[in-house]
DNA sequence: AGTCTGCATCTTGGATCCAGAAATCGAGTT
DNA sequence: AACTCGATTTCTGGATCCAAGATGCAGACT
């Protein structure tokens, strides 16, 4: 149990990183710290976690023994994670070179959300077939909690459960493991959407829900997929001048200069 | 070589599998002996092969130790395969328990192919819009393989070569990765399904490749939907055999006559 | 005689250690 | 002074070793 601080923290690391990785994805593993059944999946949680807050970010170079490190564990579980997270489409294997945090393109992301709209607005037509009061009063609840929380780190817990609720994720677990992985692979560049997207979409939910409680079928898919659209082109423009921000020359720091 | 075979409690507790899986995966594991940049891959590639082509039937346990000996290498690359396989949806871990391969239930395979109609369908449509007489070539000659190869191992093989060329899979990765691991997951079970089809299905791909090349969108996708369908009640049709079969096998407790 | 509990054994999961490869840094040469 | 080649160093990938938990059997108790 060697818990607390890591002595190796300070140690001159190039910090191409906007922010200090390190640091936070310390202070992710001390919130994770206790209540695994084996590390191996706590070491992916955080790792995953720290990857979909933006922790680490596209790009960065995954160390195992830096993040075993910072986890308080083995490089073992960490390749495990790694293993994990490559499957899941977060992470890239370079041969022989390690792993870095995946990027997406823009055109990944166009592909994602041409794929997300037909899963799930198939989804919300099956889901709207067999509706029951009971789902929809915890709609109503998640929704208005997705409404309310426009940003932070639990702002996707809370419209990933929303949407678990409205697809009726348990009756059709494949097709929402599919969805899960496409929202994941985009779910990063969601953080800021808030920045540019506009208030059009702020109740959305609620209004999505007023649609599907009124059983209103085709309303409710095009209620969706406008959404979709609209978080799509947000999620575009920002990927957009990520890209050129990527591709400008960052400051190449010289040791001796 | 202590193969273990010292007690009881061996392999042929579970005699239900029909070969004998040792001996088959160490033919499997011979013909990939040779030519892989990691033994991690190979052992994913080896065991994700067995499984596939039925070597190692759903349900069958995978000791860590017996499939490390079998393939050549240590416990550590057969677990990450087995992570990696976790992933695609091939295993199973029971919690401190192992792993074992996972079975497909009747609501899953037809949750699957649901899906797939969903997915391929819409690919199909796409990769329409886009048709070249390169690729159409391509796919004439596929397809033609595709309908000869109706049994052996590489029967699959040339069926995926044929939906990639139809479904235009480079343009659509992610696409393809969906429907790739939706076929993963129905895969195995297609194996003996030549043995309950009809010969409906034997020409399928030349006359879709037909309608592909004639223009006919709404068409080539109601040839595809129904063929899938077709597949679908297949698998359908042997899953429930297999499931009533599993269900059946005396678990003989100790019971006094 | 049946059942419950405790012990032995087996198997997974994790940590430490070792080898191979790649990147980097430096020195030598042109 | 710049380029190239080589050696060092670092990092990944793999193997062996160790601990923890679960299973199964056997013995004792009711």
């Amino acid at each position: 149990m060697t818990a607390g601080e890591t002595n190796g923290a300070d140690e001159s690391i190039d910090a191409g990183a906007p922010r200090d990785p390190e640091a936070a994805l310390a202070r992710l593993a001390g919130r994770h710290a206790v209540g695994y059944r084996s590390v191996g999946v706590m070491a992916y949680d955080i790792i995953r976690e720290a990857i979909l807050d933006g922790t680490l970010p596209p790009g960065h170079k995954l160390r195992q023994e830096t993040l075993a490190e910072l986890i308080g564990v083995s490089r073992l579980p960490v390749r495990s994670a790694l293993i994990q997270l490559e499957s899941d489409g977060l992470v890239e294997f370079h041969d022989r070179r390690g792993a870095v945090v995946k990027s997406l393109s823009v055109e990944q992301a166009r592909e994602v959300y041409q794929l997300r709209i037909l899963l799930e607005t198939e989804a919300l037509r099956q889901s709207m077939a067999d509706m029951t009061d009971q789902r929809l009063a915890r709609l109503r609840e998640l929704g208005r909690t997705a409404d309310a929380k426009q940003e932070g780190g639990d702002f996707v817990d809370a419209r990933t459960a929303f949407y678990a609720e409205l697809y009726d994720a348990a009756r059709r677990p494949i097709q929402w493991e599919l969805i899960e992985q496409l929202r994941l692979k985009v779910g990063r560049y969601m953080l800021g959407w808030r920045l540019v997207g506009d208030d059009t979409h702020h109740h959305s939910h609620d209004e999505l829900t007023d649609a599907v409680a009124a059983g209103e079928v085709e309303p409710a898919v095009q209620l969706l997929q406008h959404h979709l659209e609209g978080v799509r082109d947000g999620v575009l423009e920002m990927l957009e001048a990520e890209t050129l921000a990527q591709a400008t020359p960052a400051r190449r720091r010289r040791s001796r200069g």
